[in-house]
RNA sequence: GCCGGGGUGGUGUAGCCUGGUUAGCACAGGGGACUGUGGAUCCCCUAGCCCGGGUUCAAAUCCCGGCCCCGGCCCCA
């Protein structure tokens, strides 16, 4: 016989029964969250025209499509991200529903890239959509969910980092440089290398030594508002410029009147990308040892309902993820731990039907009464039972033999102690219910 | 897409450099010793060299390609 073992698809992950009580915690906290906050749940399909992710364009964004052509040979992809699908979705029906519209969505997502820590080809995020709304507000409001989301997971070392796009356009303005993508592309790594190749990189970049000198002062400018933004004041001296640097002022003070203001920094050299952010970007960072770096991001995409062919109309919204802070939770200690064994474990002795059926019913008595019961389907001799039941830490054990069906009783074990009770079969649920407290 | 390190029963591993008995061990799983009482012991069973090609009398072992895993680069919406 040729046995051909089918292997899963890269960067793809089967997740077992703890796995899937941990996941199921995690998004029930945020569900929670989202749902006080009055973000209402939306899915869109798992696959789009390709169209719909190439129109908000990006070279890289296209590479990393899970792309191909379906039976009637339109050209379809995976998910990439929710923000797209939404976006269309609010075109299509949406564009005159009072606003702002608040959707959040817990769903998986679908990247074409080399697997590496923290990065698969099919993972989770959780994040919301509000649409509708220019206002600093609507930032405040996000931030603030997503913060509030993290918190609600037991995670309290984070920081959700706040910077800027027209910021960063002004900065390269103010500099002359032309390639303002380029430029943040640089800015954006400067945590990963030594100040020395930041600046050689910088001057590889073509920027003059004055330029460098702006550069290293922008990126330093990353801490609370009361410490960096004199220093902001000072560096922008464009109106456009200043005008953004009050609204942050003021995000700040709305983030302290949400009462999550600790959780939140300035730090301008965050870029997040290059598509669709017009304005307030942000990403959360955990500190841990796994090489994980953000945990979520999110920002304000006030173009891109537009370029879909709607009439143009503000946005802001943030994802977390899942496959990211579930570990990191793990490793902090901060996940509760799931039993995934039964309550009781219903054992019958010996072949007769009669005791089987019995059995089966005490079993089903158990389970209308809420309690997370099964009998023994490899019908073990009770030896064998016991030790099965020992080895998943199943607390009780319900005997039921010839014996004790003759008296219409049968035994009930508590496996921690080796106590035993013989008790009527009518009674059982309500003894075990007592013994589980 | 590129670079580095890996892949031996379900799990963890020895063996690989230096090719050569029946691929060893532990745990897990199933059964028995023990026909109504567990966490112990003993015995038995199940089950493996990622795939394909090459070198060789002989390949888990050496070579090439592919697939997958771990990590890094690019990128990270």
């Amino acid at each position: 016989m040729v046995k051909e073992r089918i292997e899963r698809v890269k960067g793809t992950r089967d997740l077992l029964p703890e796995d899937m009580a941990k996941r199921r915690w995690v998004f029930e906290r945020i569900r929670e969250v989202f749902e006080v906050y009055g973000f209402k749940e939306i899915l869109t399909p798992t696959f789009e025209y390709t169209k719909l992710f190439q129109l908000r364009s990006g070279e890289e964004v296209v590479k990393q499509l899970y792309a191909f052509k379906d039976k009637g040979g339109r050209d379809i992809s995976l998910r990439p991200d929710l923000t797209s699908s939404v976006a269309r979705l609010f075109v299509n029906k949406f564009q005159n529903a009072p606003k702002p519209v608040k959707w959040y969505y817990i769903t998986n997502m679908f990247r074409y890239e080399e697997p590496q820590s923290g990065r698969l080809r099919e993972f989770w995020q959780a994040g919301v959509e509000l649409i509708g709304s220019a206002n600093i507000e609507a930032d405040a409001e996000v931030i603030a969910l997503m913060i509030e989301s993290y918190l609600a997971t037991g995670l309290r070392e984070f920081t959700v980092n706040i910077g800027d796009r027209v910021l960063l356009d002004e900065f390269a303005k103010m500099l002359g440089v032309e390639d303002d993508i380029g430029l943040m592309r640089l800015i954006d790594k400067k945590d990963k290398m030594s100040r020395e190749d930041f600046i050689a990189s910088l001057k590889d970049f073509g920027l003059s030594d004055d330029a460098v000198e702006k550069v290293l002062f922008l990126i330093e400018l990353k801490g609370k508002p009361d410490e960096i933004l004199p220093g902001a004041y000072e560096l922008f001296k464009s109106d456009k410029a200043k005008e953004e640097l009050k609204k942050i002022e003021e995000l700040f003070e709305l983030l302290k009147a949400y009462g999550v203001e600790k959780y939140a920094l300035i730090d301008f050299g965050i870029a997040r990308g290059f598509d669709y952010y017009t304005s307030i970007v942000f990403e959360a960072i955990a500190p841990n040892d796994l090489g994980i770096g953000s945990i979520g991001g999110g920002g304000r995409y006030d173009n891109l309902i537009g370029v879909f062919g709607g009439k143009p109309t503000p946005a802001t919204g943030f994802a977390i993820g899942i496959e990211r802070l579930i570990p990191i939770l793990e490793s902090k200690g901060l996940l509760p731990s799931f039993r995934l064994s039964p309550d009781v474990f219903v054992v019958y002795i010996g072949k007769e039907l009669e005791v089987k059926a019995k059995a089966i019913e005490i079993t089903q008595a158990l389970r209308k009464a809420g309690i997370k019961a099964e009998y023994d389907l490899q019908g073990r001799k009770l030896r064998k039972a016991l030790e099965y039941a020992d080895k998943l830490e199943i607390p009780v054990v319900v005997i039921l033999g010839k014996r004790d069906l003759a008296e219409g009783k049968a035994t009930i074990r508590d496996m921690a102690t080796g106590e035993q009770k013989s008790v009527a079969i009518e009674k059982i649920v309500e003894e075990v219910k007592e013994m589980l407290g």
